[in-house]
Formats: structure tokens, sequence, C-alpha cells
RNA sequence: GCGCCCGUGGCGCAGUUGGAUAGCGCGUCAGACUCCGACUCUGAAGGCCGCUGGUUCGAAUCCAGUCGGGCGUACCA
């Protein structure tokens, strides 16, 4: 047993599947044991956990839903140190109490598993990459970055501890139009750095960043003007190249800054200049999904329900971005051979969803394999004002600006505060405010009080006992009950987590927790208590004090003893 | 035009494969420490779940339509 919640309703599920054929002679719902419905009622008033499974046979029985509950019942009641007590409610609802030896088997759970407790074996060790970021190595990492760097990095660690094996994998956009963009703007700031600034005209649609600027600088501060009499390609490709890797460097070293260190950083020209990409078009065309027309190559998108084919190679006889992508997409599944592979990026980037598994399905790769979480854009605020530019370079907010003003813990916990697709509200005094509106700070404090709970008592000569010598039934005030119950929820919550990729949970649960170590916190005393109830009490809090460490490893948040 | 996402108390958001009286935080109001950290807790007020219809024992959830907001629909990435 390593998720109690499972467990207890796949238990539940079968004690009411042999109680239908012992009352019916067979169980009316497709699917066995397994389609019957058991959850945990949203008013605890009705148990631990409700079925409703007695509406849902009632018309294929022919028998009105309660009657149907009270044969079930009867059966259901009988010994066993499983089920406390099944009373039906309702319209015909089976209300379902569990025995304390439940409550006690959590934490001996959470006991044995220490920091491995939460950690599931849904993936079933199945190699998934989860690529994010991947910003433009042309310029600095904006804000959105930053909400995805946050996503993807607890995604994957969800994952992880869902039974993945994950890799973390940042894609260097080095090849293409806006790379060729970039070497002219670096080009033409160095010329002019050396002949002047009315030497050459700056390209139109150039970087016209001061960080382009720089960088040419840099670039004339090392190599002087021995770059301005060869031939331009020898230049641009230069210039290109000293760019890219600085560039590539401060979005690494800023990430790490961040807490998000990648197992990759896989680089697009490595796929133009294998010839990887123009393999993959032939094996397009060899199954006829490429025309030709105009002078383009195209991929007929539209025999895979897109509204508009796309074009492969352009006139010019350049791969399209589209290409690439499709290529580097066989790659990670065909070359690499990961069973899943995730992409995290902003939502106005959801035209490609289609059209990426519009490729997967044409090159004959299941497209299910291929998902994809869309982020919606991050809203700056300060005490309700929208916040643009920075006050310092009165240009848009950087990470690095924001990690400036932020506290890593803070950012990473408000960017992954919300669900990927809702719009997200950034409050920058709020992040910074050191109080229980804070939410991180809220969780921090409640890992922080329960380390110097077990300080204190350490100093007076109450160690933490181990469960074997402890009396856990001692523990039935309605708060140690919910928090036993909250405790008993996070391998549950890492599963859905990861199902649904979507690690904001993991941020929601350990706000649930938090409140109800607190309610208990002062509802029950610890210290002075009789020594077997203080006891069972402190052990409680242990337990709770592992599942919210573990919780925040997973956001990549610290988890302080003091604050 | 077509397509995708979002409409839930004043604000910000939860709500699992349809389930019982729609929750949480902030804010507001009223309370709780000579006692384990008050960075905390307890209680109250506050909602036609955008709107209309449909599916059924039962809908915030599924379907259709409609209104409002965001985004996409390049031989840019």
């Amino acid at each position: 047993m390593n998720n109690p919640v499972r467990d207890a309703k796949d238990r539940l599920r079968a004690l009411i599947h042999a109680a239908l054929r012992g009352a019916f002679g067979e169980t009316p719902l497709e699917g066995g044991a397994e389609a019957i419905p058991v959850e945990i009622p949203k008013n605890t008033d009705n148990g631990d956990f409700s079925s409703s499974v007695c509406m849902a046979c009632s018309k294929a029985l022919g028998l009105p839903p309660r009657k149907i509950a009270e044969r079930l019942a009867e059966l259901l009641t009988k010994e066993n140190d499983f089920l406390a007590s099944c009373e039906i409610a309702g319209p015909g609802f089976l209300n379902f109490k569990l025995s304390d030896k439940w409550s006690g088997d959590v934490l001996r759970l959470v006991e044995e598993s220490g920091a491995d407790y939460g950690r599931v074996d849904f993936g079933g060790g199945k190699r998934v990459m989860v690529e994010f970021v991947s910003a433009n190595p042309t310029g600095p990492m904006t804000i959105g970055n930053a909400r995805g760097g946050v996503l993807g990095d607890a995604l994957a660690s969800v994952l992880d501890f869902a039974g993945y094996d994950v890799t973390r994998e940042f894609y260097i956009n080095d090849a293409g139009h806006q790379i060729e963009m970039f070497a002219l703007s670096l080009e033409a700031r160095y010329l002019q750095r050396i002949f002047g600034e009315d030497y050459c005209e700056f390209p139109e649609n150039g970087y016209h960043g001061e960080d382009i600027r720089q960088l040419a600088f840099e670039f004339y501060t090392i190599n002087g003007s021995s770059y301005s009499e060869c031939d331009q390609r020898t230049r641009r490709e230069a210039l290109c190249q000293f760019g890219l890797e600085k560039n590539i460097r401060r979005l690494h070293d800023d990430l790490e800054r961040y807490g998000i260190i990648y197992d990759n950083w896989y680089r697009e020209s490595g796929l133009h200049n294998s010839g990887y990409v123009s393999e993959t078009i032939d094996m397009l065309q060899k199954r006829g999904h490429i025309y030709e027309s105009d002078g383009a190559l195209w991929f007929r998108a539209t025999s895979f329900g897109c509204d508009k084919d796309e074009v492969m190679r352009k006139q010019n006889g350049f791969f399209t971005y589209y290409a690439a992508d499709i290529a580097y997409h066989r790659d990670k599944f065909e070359r690499r051979g990961f069973d899943m592979a995730v992409d995290v990026f902003g939502a106005d980037h959801h035209g490609h969803t289609i059209r990426f598994r519009a490729g997967m399905e044409a090159l004959g790769i299941d497209p299910s394999r291929l998902r994809f979480v869309l982020m919606q854009l991050v809203r700056l605020t300060r005490d309700g004002e929208v916040v643009k530019v920075s006050k310092r370079t009165g240009k848009a907010i950087t990470l690095s600006d924001l990690l400036d003003e932020i506290p890593r813990d803070a950012a990473r916990f408000f960017f992954n505060n919300r669900q990927p697709d809702t719009h997200l509200e950034f409050d920058m005094a709020l992040a910074v405010k050191q109080e229980s509106e804070n939410p991180v700070y809220y969780v921090q404090y409640a890992h922080a009080r329960i380390c110097s709970l077990l300080a204190m008592l350490r100093q007076e000569g109450v160690e933490p006992r181990r469960s074997a010598r402890l009396d856990l039934t001692l523990l039935k005030q309605p708060e140690e009950i919910s928090l036993i119950k909250a405790i008993a929820a996070f391998p549950e919550e890492v599963t859905v987590s990861a199902r649904e990729l979507e690690p904001s949970r993991i941020n929601r649960y350990l706000a649930e927790v938090s409140a109800s170590f607190h309610s208990f916190y002062n509802a029950c005393r610890i210290r002075g208590q009789e020594d077997g109830l203080r006891d069972a009490r402190l052990f409680l809090a242990w337990c709770a004090r592992q599942v919210i460490a573990n919780g925040l490893r997973i956001l990549g948040v610290t988890a302080p003893e003091e604050m």
C-alpha cells in the first residue's frame, strides 16, 4: 500500500461488488468492480466515503435505490476490521465510516516512507520528456517564461513522484529566420561600433534592444575590427556564435538561479546540420503526405484534421520552423524512445497542438503520446496596479528583474498557484509580504511551527516515538481526524496531478494540509498532555511536517525549520 | 468566417469519471494568547455557478444555442 485513499476506494469497490453478487447474483454495472462509484463526500457528516451505486443500478435491477441500499448495507455491515459503519442516506447513498485502524495505517505509512511518502507507481517507469521554457536565445527571459519555467519544473517533479522516468529539456531555437535577424542585428551594431552610427542601415525587422548593442561591443572588445574586412558570411557566423553562446549561458544561469536544472539543452541547428529535418520530410514524402506547389514543399495537414496545409520547405529552400519541430518531435519518440512527451507553452501557441499531432500521425507515431500544457499570460500587479515595465530599466520585466525583487520561493509558489489555462495575476506586493495572506508563507510557517515544536519538546526530553510504541487510536478529535485524512490524500493528489498534468493541485493541497494542521494545533494541545496522548499527537504533527516537506520539495520551494 | 481557452459571493480562485446543503483565500464584521511561534485559530454576513433550452433519479460539471472576455488562423517563431 502506498496510496491510502486509492486503496480504501478499491477495497470498498470490492466489498460492494461482492455484496451485489451476494444479494442479486450479478453486478448490473458494466466494467465490474472498477465501475462502482466511490467517492469522498464533500460533507464529512456523510461519512469518510460514499457510493451512489444503488442509484446507478436502480434501473437495471428494477428496484428503487433505497431497497437496493438496504440489501447491500445488511451484507456490508457484517463484521470486518475495515468498516466501522455503513449507513443509508438521502435517495439511496451508501455512507461508510472506516475503522480507526485505517487512520493508524496512514500514519504508519508516512513513518515508513518518509521523504518518499506520496510516491506512487502511476507512471510505471515510462520515460517522459518535459520540454519547457525553450525561450528564444535572442534575448533574456520574459515573465511568461518565468511561469512556464515553474510550471514545467513542477510538472516534471510531479511526474517523477508519480513514477515516471523524467527528462527535462530546453529546446534552443538556434536556427531559422530569427537567428538570421539576430546575426544581422549584431553585424550592424558591430560595424556601427567601428565605422560610426551612419555606416550602415539597421535591418528593418532587427532586434533593437540594448542587449544586442552590448553583445556586439563585447565582441569588438575581444576581436577588435578584425571581422570588418572578412567576408560577410564569416563575420555573421562569428558574431552569431558569440551572441548565442553568451545568451544561452545567461538563460542557463537565470534558470539555475530560479532553481531549474535541465537534463538536456537541445539545439535546433543540430537537426538541420545532421540532415534529420530533410530526412523527416523524405519520410513524409514516401508516405504520400508531401506535395510541391509554388516552388515550396507542403505537408498535407488537411488529411489529419487541420484546416490548412503547412509549408515545410520555403520557396527560398529553407525549412520552416514547423518542419524542424516535426523532426524534433520525431526525434523524441523514434530516435530517443520516449514513451510520452509533454510540451509546455503559451496559449498563444495553441494552434500548434493540432498541427504537431497531425505531423506525428503522418509519421505513424501515436499522437496521444504527445501532450501539451498551455498556459495563459501573466499579469503583473503591485497593489492593484498593473506593472508593465521594470522601474530600473524601463523595459519589459525579465525573470532576473523579478528575482531581484521577489524571493525565489515566493516566485515559484505564485507562478504555480493557478491552473495553467487561467490568466494569472501575480501581485508583487503580496509576494514579498511575510503574512498569512501570502500563501507561501502560510505553508512554510506551518512547517516551521512543527519543527520548532519538535525542537522545544526535545529540549524538554520528549522525543517523537516510533508508531509501534504508540496508541494511535487516541487520536479521535475532529481536528485530528481531518488532519489524518488530509495527510492520507497526498498520494492520490500526486496521482491526479500527474494524470491531469496539473502541478498547481499540489499548491492547493499544501494550503489545505497546512490549514488542517493549524486548526489541529489550536484545538489540540500537545505539551502537558498525558504521555500517551501527547506522544500520539506529536507523532501526528511529525507526519504533517513530512507531508508538507514532501509537497514543497515537488514545487522546488524550501521547507524552512524556522522563519 | 472558422477554431481553441475562460465566464462560479466585492476581489482572486477550487469544485475529480455528473451526486447529497456549491467550497477556499483575501476583504468586511464579531471573537480567541499571563498557556507548544497570533506569520495562527473560531464564528457571521455575502452566490439565479454569464443567459436560454435539452439529456436523467440528479447538472457548476454533459449536449445545443446565445452573450461577454482572451488567443489563434504567415513560405515569423
